[in-house]
DNA sequence: GTGCTCCATTTTTTT
DNA sequence: AATGGAGCAC
């Protein structure tokens, strides 16, 4: 229905426009037709998205109902919406506004029957589908530790990304014995699924896109219900997310992207830079609006910034201005180890907050890892700094949660597989590893599901004793199911489920604080449903369940809460900080190393730390650390090669002096120096007793500690050729490279990683190993 | 079938 | 440092 109101007070004045800058102005009310935002850092971006579809609302184009617009973060949807609200009027909350996952899972909600899913699908995350792929491997009789099951799921969900079927992956890749394997889980893992009544990630991006090409009058059925289409970050959007934007737009063709190909970060989990490269060649008669208009960040942060991008080769062409003053230089940090970091950070928080009169929540650390975020938070703890830690391991995918969600999802879904074999032993009821292998199988052979065969476990051939403790669990989760139909309520049934199956107790009589932990964690769950329920019109356990697999760790990020962010840089894009710290700039942790079957991307390394600059505003500090713990093992790191590539008219060490960079780091032997060693901020010692750099060195000139990051050249000079980068050959495991080397003497431990057998870690001593020239 | 201890491996980044 | 798996004793 094509009508809807708008409430007269809130309604946009004349004035609407009038804070634009011109290119801002051409973006908005460019309406019709493909257009391509190229909108950089800090540029306005997301108000452009904001007036635009208010403009389309107020130049009634169209309905809310029919604009579509996909957003990195839910979060980022909220806001939008809600400013929307604001210029518009409470029409806005018809728009169709999310990430691509959460707007997809709700058009299979109502499509899924036309793919043969039922409408109470479960939403598999990462780790589900790890497991499932773990059960298929195991059933193949593949060694999970030859084959990681995590290798193969990389390689399915890109396959999936691609758009290729497991039939014709089988056809594509033939050969390396991983592909074959490959092939055949891929196979399996798909089959599973869909008896599960289960989708991946991936899936609720590439299913619509198959029920959109099996079924047109479907297809139009969308096509006609969103005219118009919005999409940000593009330049992380993946091959199946260009398809099925591009199968949605196609008839009205009112298709706009918004991106900054300098901020493509996402290429790990197949985000296509090309897609937005690549847009007007697409998209013909495209119209291409630049923005380039920096409102957020002081000139030496930009011209930091500028100065990295520029190393890399490709890029669409803009350039940044603005308009305000240098402001601050940035300042490098250097430390001992990430203790020293951490105190440091804090140790400057507090000090600016006093001197700028500014509140915790104006400061971000950002970190390349988020095991990094131990030591901070620890430091932060110390200095009575109050800190919102974003991502790592979130709220729902702790244990005790994954669990409590996986009897749920088998109240909605009783051929969840994976997580009915979670929770059936969860607390332990008798029913062994053996039982449920057993079920499994005679399960599969009988061609039935695994919930079907448990209905009538009595006609069955599994070990005796645990028929009972089956027939138990099946009994109740059918009464549970039984009152969830009667529309119990969900908090309340989600309460006696805990209670009846035992898991509570199982918790209360532990008597450890990790279980009292674990206790309050689903009890603020369960306050998690009760809000989910009041807040809901008509609540329902499956759209609860799905909600909630979608929801991403962005999404809890709360700019109001007085606290200081601790978040990967990843985390970080989209949002922007008066003072920003950029932690552990230090080779193979950012940028990150190479690992088995990972080679890295450095222009996407580079892109990352372009994004952690930007999103500065005032004050910006780089800092690294000599030293640092890394498989709780302290490793010598050397500065990362970024700090070498910003522009040095605007970095200063902390004394004010220019800093020394390196052009030619991967060459030099030159060991001058004009550092300060930098002090060790605690004394603590391994409990092996020793302190390295403190044991004298077999090889030559250790002891000339000299800038930071050069003692990895220093100790290698002279007769010892096994150095960082050397090629080495080894008896058993063939051809490598060194990638790393710790300890000294007769302690000197190397990681090689052998083309054919991955990364080993090896004492230099001992190993068989010779260097090829 | 359960639970403990020892060991190996991990640490990109996320919907 | 921390988690998960394998192997072993009960």
């Amino acid at each position: 229905m094509k009508s809807f109101t708008l409430s007269s007070d809130s309604a946009p004045k004349p004035s609407f426009l009038d804070g634009l800058n011109p290119q801002q102005k051409e973006a908005v009310t460019h309406t019709d037709g493909p257009l391509l935002i190229v909108a950089g850092a800090g540029s306005g971006k997301t108000r452009v998205l904001t007036f635009r579809i208010a403009y389309l609302l107020q130049q009634f184009k169209a309905a809310p109902q029919e604009i579509l617009a996909l957003t990195f973060t839910n979060k980022a949807a909220r806001e939008m919406k809600e400013r929307i609200v604001k210029l518009i009027g409470d029409s806005a909350h018809q728009l169709w506004m999310g990430t691509f996952h959460s707007v997809f899972s709700r058009i299979l909600r109502v499509e899924a029957q036309a793919l043969g899913f039922g409408k109470d699908f479960t939403i598999y995350d990462t780790s589900d589908a790890e497991t499932l792929i773990k059960q298929i491997l195991q059933e193949l009789n593949y060694d999970p530790k030859q084959i990681k099951p995590r290798t193969i799921q990389y390689k399915i969900s890109d396959a999936k990304n691609q758009l290729v079927t497991p039939e014709l992956f089988s056809k594509k890749f033939i050969g390396s014995t991983l592909d074959d394997i490959t092939a055949k889980v891929y196979k399996i893992y798909k089959q599973r699924l869909k008896e599960s009544n289960a989708m991946d990630f991936d899936d609720l991006l590439v299913l619509p896109i198959q029920l959109f090409e099996e079924d047109p009058d479907i297809l139009e059925k969308y096509q006609d219900r969103f005219r118009y289409v919005l999409i940000d970050e593009y330049q992380d959007t993946n091959h199946a997310q260009y398809k099925v934007t591009q199968l949605l737009s196609q008839k009205h063709r009112n298709l706009c992207v918004v991106g900054d190909d300098a901020q493509s970060i996402y290429s790990f989990r197949g985000a296509d830079i090309s897609n937005i490269l690549n847009f007007q060649n697409d998209y013909s008669d495209a119209h291409q609006v630049p923005l380039e208009q920096n409102y957020r960040s002081t000139k030496s942060i930009l011209k930091c910034a500028d100065s990295i991008i520029k190393k890399n080769e490709k890029q669409l062409e803009k350039t940044l201005w603005t308009e305000k003053d240098y402001g601050e230089p940035i300042t490098l940090l250097e430390n001992y180890d990430e203790r020293d970091e951490a105190n440091r950070v804090a140790q400057y928080i507090q000090k600016i907050k006093g001197q700028d009169g500014i509140n915790f929540n104006d400061f971000a650390v950002l970190y390349r890892t988020n095991y990094q975020s131990r030591v901070l938070e620890e430091a932060f703890r110390r200095h009575k700094i109050d800190y919102q830690l974003i991502g790592g391991l979130s709220f729902y995918q702790r244990k005790e949660i994954k669990d409590v969600l996986a009897y749920l999802k088998l109240l909605v879904n009783p051929y969840d597989e994976t997580n009915l074999i979670r929770i059936i032993n969860e607390p332990s009821r008798g029913i062994g590893q053996k039982s449920i292998n057993d079920i499994r199988t005679s399960a599969r052979q009988d061609g039935i599901k695994v919930w079907d065969l448990l209905e009538q476990v009595e006609e069955t051939t599994i070990y005796r004793p645990a028929k009972q403790r089956i027939r138990e669990f099946v009994d109740m989760m059918n009464g549970f199911r039984e009152s969830l139909q009667a529309q119990a309520s969900l908090h309340q049934l989600t309460r006696e489920l805990l209670d009846k199956s035992g898991y509570m107790k199982m918790l209360l009589d532990e008597q450890s604080h990790e279980s009292l932990m674990r206790r309050e964690n689903i009890l603020e769950f369960i306050n998690a449903i009760s809000y989910y329920e009041k807040q809901q019109k008509n609540p329902s356990l499956s759209a609860f369940l799905q909600e909630i697999s979608l929801i991403t760790d962005s999404d809890k990020f709360d700019e109001n809460k007085p606290a200081v962010t601790l978040m990967t840089v990843h985390g970080s894009k989209g949002l922007e900080f008066p003072v920003v710290f950029v932690v552990g700039l230090e080779e193979n942790l950012f940028p990150v190393g190479a690992k088995e079957g990972f080679d890295v991307d450095i222009e996407e390394e580079r892109r990352l730390f372009y994004v952690a600059i930007t999103r500065a505003q005032e004050r910006l500090y780089f800092s690294h650390c000599s030293s640092r713990f890394k498989y709780g093992e302290e490793q010598r790191q050397m500065r990362s090669r970024f700090i070498d590539e910003v522009d040095a008219s605007v970095v200063r060490t902390e004394t004010g002096a220019t800093i020394r960079q390196r052009s030619d780091r991967f060459l030099s032997t030159n060991t001058s120096n004009d550092h300060t060693r930098p002090t060790r901020s605690s004394t603590k010692s391994s409990s092996s007793g020793t302190i390295e750099y403190d044991i004298p060195s077999a090889g030559p000139s250790y002891k000339s500690y000299s800038s930071l990051g050069k003692i990895d050249y220093d100790l290698h000079e002279g007769n010892d050729p096994f150095v960082v980068g050397a090629q080495v050959v080894h008896q058993k495991f063939g051809i490598g490279k060194i990638m790393s080397r710790t300890g000294s003497g007769s302690q000197t431990k190397v990681v090689v990683f052998f083309k054919d057998r991955g990364q080993k870690k090896l004492m230099l001593q001992a190993a068989p190993l010779s260097i090829i020239d």
